[in-house]
DNA sequence: TTGTAGGCGTTATCAT
DNA sequence: ATGATAACGCCTACAA
């Protein structure tokens, strides 16, 4: 009878001696059914051990139940983490979660992602900075019909199809740390340009300064490119200065590491000579010596946040908290500067 | 007349005056069709912009056109690195890629595996060591009607099913490499105990050290959890020795830099005083410096291979290549240990 | 509140 | 080699 040996809404409409809209009706919690129906229905299915055909079910709504993660980020850890937390927000449900990277310098960027959606048909999508700062990105989403979010530092678009983090506020919060413990000579590694999380990092990084009267030192602002590498760079032209900083802030952890690295290289010791705060909480931040003072980034917690935003009812979506903060982290990496 | 306003099959059968099934025989490389036929589908098809509807599809045949990565690995690289390969090998077709974690303690895992196969019906599955060492997993993805590619540094199924290294082998050769280089007093940094790869690393490290005839001193073979930590832990213990090691050959690359900071820490200089070797070949042993002299796993080829054995033909899976040598990357960690 | 009829787009079966 | 017809399992629209 039925070619897979498993039960179909058929076998449980016939069971239950009620059509198989009713069974349908069930299995999508309609409002309007009689308890009664609904708790014998309920019974049929249990004793059957009926499990809805997925396929079928998505072929009839034209919708897979799965959540795509798209993205354009070479970050191991980032993207790891952020897989993570929409596995937890879909934890329990039917979903699944597809990722499909993207090149953000391909011409044809648009047409692949419309491609994929069309294929595929994912019931939603999380947009992974930075492509989720492209609005004609995001447009494509709703054009195929896909419910989505943008996780960025800065809110994108509107709470339903938003969740961020307060990078600003946060890096504002760590450079005024470090100013509180008595640094004033504060170094900054930058992030890529042209992107908005080092924008805003680096504008917290402005404001705290700006707060407590101390003039930004162009000399002391480095460009990095979130690499190790580049913080080594950044680093060793820092440290060498005839008058170094008593304490840099790195706009992630890597580049603070490769600061820390550079530091030691030219024999400072760390945190005694110069104090170093990253940006991200890494789980490499945990593991050098000493353990990097740091911003924690809650991209888990974002991405988990983005997928129960997706899967969960629309006004849901829109009413629910979209704003994750970053906190700092208060490790081994900074104490008060040297009496001179 | 198309509620998503596609051409269907139907559209096509129309325009091309065939039937519909005929259209399906083309888009499935039918062999017994007429050429005749065939050109002028396929003239319909171009012109119409046909896409085959996947969901259909893949409700019609039972399968998902999806390739599931099912793991328990935690470490970041590798996952991202698998992704990657998965990613290459189903370039330009129609298949996606999923991902799902599962828990190698938890007592439910095979009824984890079996349901999400059961509800998402990927075409195909990869699995990741070291639950790709598990036989009964595996024969779940057989029943489930699934195509399987186990991953791993052994052999461990049917070359239809098997994508591995070869960790011993390239070990062997790293440590010999250390042994011609000079160096007699090579200590070990192992991996976690109970898994392969740790266990065929250490048998390649013996085995080159009995080739040499030189035995193994069990002072220098120190316990490891792949961990950055247990790397600094096994290079404290190493450098403090009163007689310590020239080199050290570590099990990953992790540890070889936890190793690295230990001796640093020590006060010893790298190479100069210890050389030391790792394995993986992942982004940071060229972001340290000096830069590692490690083994490459070819992870991210393995993952390509074993997509292309899924979604290829069976028959070409079997004659397929499953072996993806490791080879020794020269870098800047190993020198002649010092005259004494 | 519940049921009937029909459709979604493809593949499989079995003719011809 | 090709076609007619019936699945596949669910959902929507409309009717009762």
């Amino acid at each position: 009878m039925k070619a897979t040996g498993k039960p179909t809404i058929n076998d449980v409409a016939r069971a239950a001696g009620v059509s198989k809209k009713t069974v349908s009706r069930v299995i999508n919690k309609s409002p309007q059914l009689s308890e009664k129906t609904r708790k014998q229905v309920e019974k049929t299915i249990a004793d059957l051990g009926f499990v809805p055909n997925l396929q079928a079910r998505a072929f009839a709504l034209r919708r897979n139940f799965i959540i795509a993660v798209i993205h354009d980020n070479p970050n191991a850890q980032l993207l790891v983490n952020v897989q993570q937390g929409v596995l937890e927000g879909i934890a329990d449900t039917e979903f699944g979660l597809m990722v499909q990277p993207v090149d953000r310098t391909s011409p044809t960027i648009a047409e692949d992602i419309r491609e994929f959606l069309e294929r595929q048909r994912p019931f939603g999508v999380v947009l992974l900075p930075p492509i989720s700062e492209r609005d004609d990105l995001a447009e494509l989403c709703r054009e195929a019909g896909c419910r989505f979010v943008r996780m960025g530092s800065v809110k994108l678009d509107e709470a339903e199809h938003t969740v961020t983090s307060n990078d600003r506020e946060a890096v504002r919060e760590a450079v005024t740390y470090l100013i509180d413990k008595g640094h004033s000579r504060i170094a900054l590694i930058e992030g890529p340009p042209g992107f908005t999380s080092p924008r805003e990092r680096r504008g917290g990084f402005e404001e705290a300064m700006a707060q407590a009267g101390i003039a930004v030192d162009d000399e002391l602002v480095k460009p990095g490119t979130y690499t190790f590498e580049s913080g080594v760079n950044a680093g060793e032209e820092l440290v060498r200065m005839t008058k170094p900083p008593t304490a840099i802030f790195a706009c992630n952890d890597e580049m603070a590491i490769g600061a820390m690295i550079a530091a030691r290289r030219n024999g400072l010791l760390i945190p005694e000579d110069i104090s170093i705060v990253g940006f991200d909480d890494t789980p490499l931040s945990s593991h050098v010596w000493p353990n990097l003072t740091t911003v924690h980034w809650p991209i888990v917690d974002m991405a988990r946040a983005a997928a129960k935003k997706i899967i969960g009812p629309p006004e849901q979506a829109a009413s629910a908290e979209w704003l994750l903060p970053s906190t700092l982290m208060e490790r081994g990496s900074v104490v008060p500067p040297k009496a001179k």
